[in-house]
DNA sequence: CATCCAGTATATA
DNA sequence: TATATACTGGATG
């Protein structure tokens, strides 16, 4: 990727919800990461920068999308979302993800098919997992070609109550 | 149901 | 360059 080590993530904020604190990462770009609540460490604030207001205003955004999927409902607007940490390939991907509309799901091998590379159903699974923002990025409307839930990255007990959520279908 | 293999992108050594 | 891995998918036992 990129050698020189990118400096992308400058600010992190917290985003509370019903199931917990999301935790938000914004470079000068947009939103680059969206990490679910029981992952890894605790939300640290990075409030020793001031946080611009453009940030403030992507964070309110996100939140207010956050909390309309956590609640069934389709946001209407998102905050810029940066990319530009991901391959050629994975961008492709969750470019493609980006088109599944609330509701509705597809397989791996659909999203291969969408960017043109059928037998690459793997990597687009791969790809799926290193999705830095899931939710918005609906990674996890994507099941497995044989109607089963398939993996996720963040715990399969989110893409779990995500497909609730959005009464995709009831699994037990 | 359990294995195995094909095929692709990425990470690591 | 070589090897292992990944949110797969299809075939086979």
């Amino acid at each position: 990727m990129d050698t020189t080590k990118s400096e992308a993530c400058v600010f992190e904020l917290a985003i509370p919800t019903a199931v917990g604190d999301f935790r938000a990462s914004y470079s000068e770009a947009g939103l680059c990461a969206l990490n679910f609540p029981s992952d890894k460490r605790a939300v640290k604030e990075s409030s020793v920068r001031p946080v611009p207001r453009l940030v403030r205003r992507w964070h309110e955004i996100t939140s207010r999308a956050v909390t309309k999927l956590l609640s069934g409902n389709s946001p209407e607007t998102l905050p810029p979302l940066d990319l530009s940490a991901g391959t050629d390939f994975q961008q492709r991907v969750w470019r493609a993800l980006c088109g599944i509309r609330l509701g509705q799901t597809c397989s791996y091998g659909e999203i291969a098919e969408a960017i043109g590379k059928p037998t690459a159903t793997r990597a687009v699974g791969a790809a799926c997992g290193a999705n830095p923002i899931p939710l918005l990025v609906p990674c996890h409307r994507v099941l497995a070609a044989n109607h089963r839930i398939g993996g996720f990255s963040a715990g399969l007990k989110w893409k779990r109550l995500l497909l609730a959520k959005e009464r995709t279908f009831t699994f037990a």
